[in-house]
DNA sequence: AGTTGAAATTACGGATTGCGCAATTGATTG
DNA sequence: CAATCAATTGCGCAATCCGTAATTTCAACT
């Protein structure tokens, strides 16, 4: 008796088909991409999840297409020239303000609150691009505008990130100006400002609490590029009441996520 | 009677053993490498001699690894984030890449002028990173930006020292373009071109006079690996005042230098 | 609106290809 | 020289991919 030869389709409906192999190929790539040093098979093969004999047929044809090298001397494997070629052409491509944008829209749809960009401008920190709720009462900014250093949450991201030769003659100004200032909370010596500056680091994050105005909340963080160097900060700005004002709160959360996603889209490593 | 299944083995003797569905879609990455702007699946898959069924099948699958993006509007295919990160980590892999990205920094903060590092690319002269001086006025350039072969000095610089055959289509047209073109010193005859090149090769720099703005200037100088191949071109930008416009300017010195302690690093031992 | 046309995407079955396992080769160390 | 560890390959079955052609999508006209 015999076993009727076509038994199920087990292709899942509503997925796109594609070609088994090339998906397999993809974690061997990215496991090449993640660590410095040049890779043994097995290892490689452990870090994609299959048996190295399976690793070993990819890596070949790989090999075969510039994609990776095999040192010849100790069979290790690292990336190849046509990945440079590859990463170079995707770079000329890639328009920095586009993943941003994008960021910026999603954000704002999610949690349905003002979100902005930033950029580093002559001026300071200048908000270059604003995405505003489909709401009766928004907190309303203009594209132009420039915000302060030490008090906003993005021009904390950027004394945070920016190297300290770049905001330093600003900074000194700014605490100058804060020691008369108005609001209390305004870091006035050097020392209360690095301690700032230290938490936004440990937590990739900036807060401002009543910078605008009072009852308003901000946080910001850090978009980088494949250099490291911070690009944009991308800030969402709301009520104290919908935002909340702690670092675990659900929207610092989801910006903290926004960011790091288009910070990958522009190339950058955190490990690096 | 039957014949027996197994008629030959068609696999050639010494060739090693791999995937073939990997390497067919080696080139359809590569023609997506290869231009401009997003691609219709038929000019891809006629790029890469293929139906465009079958084409499909494999952006679908490059596309969930993130190697290619596909545009939701147009349907148009180019290169994904994922690209952008291998080539990334080839580019930081490269053993060139650190000695020239602390000659960079170190020329600019030296000269305290732009400076940028370039790469060939499969669409030419490319810049893969950028170092600015903190000034409020400077000569502003984008990563991933790429410039012309003949007039800019970072261009002429792998134009005189890549192998002829690497630059000769983008020579060519370019000079067929420059005949026409705005600029009156760019080169408009081969002839012209083999004039500067060679001056470019008896400097060891190439000089660029007003090419990207009037009253802006640059110098160029090669990086070589142990190979003796030209890996990068590393360039200063500045304005005409502070940078000088003679091969004897502080400024070319410096960056002659400074290229030649990087190729040193390398491995390059100039020939002699 | 309706229609037309080009491009993109999917269905189908047969044949090629890739997979797992285990053996073999190659390199390195005690 | 033996032993160990890693890399590479042969084999047969089963799953995957390929070509053709149909279907869907979408935009641009009349």
């Amino acid at each position: 008796m015999t076993k009727p030869k076509v038994i199920a389709l087990p292709r899942k409906p509503g997925r796109r088909q594609g070609i088994q192999s090339v998906e397999v190929a993809g974690p061997l790539l990215a496991a090449l991409a993640a660590v410095e040093s040049p890779m043994m098979l097995k290892d490689l093969a452990a870090a994609a999840r299959m048996p190295a004999a399976k690793a070993h047929r990819y890596l070949v044809s790989l090999a075969r297409l510039g994609l990776v090298n095999q040192d010849p001397a100790s069979g290790r494997y690292h990336l190849g020239p046509f990945a440079l070629e590859l990463g170079v052409a995707a770079l000329s491509r890639l328009d920095a303000a586009r993943p941003a944008a994008a960021a910026l829209e999603a954000l704002r749809d999610e949690l349905n609150e003002t979100v902005v960009l930033a950029v580093w401008g002559p001026l300071g920190v200048t908000f270059v691009r604003i995405a505003e709720p489909m709401r009766a009462v928004t907190v309303s900014m203009r594209t132009g505008s420039v915000a302060p250093l030490t008090v906003s949450a993005a021009g904390l991201v950027f004394a945070a990130y920016l190297p300290p030769a770049a905001t330093a003659i600003a900074l000194k100004r700014e605490i100058a100006l804060n020691r008369k200032g108005a609001l209390p909370q305004a870091p006035a010596t050097a020392e209360a400002l690095d301690r700032v500056l230290a938490q936004v680091r440990r937590e990739g994050l900036a807060r401002a609490v009543g910078a605008f105005a009072p009852g308003v909340n901000s946080f910001a963080a850090p978009i980088f590029d494949h250099t490291g160097r911070i690009v944009f900060a991308i800030a969402v700005i709301g009520h104290a009441g919908h935002l909340g004002g702690s670092f675990d709160a659900p929207a610092a959360k989801r910006l903290r996520a926004v960011a790091a996603g288009a910070s990958a889209q522009l190339g950058y490593r955190p490990a690096a």
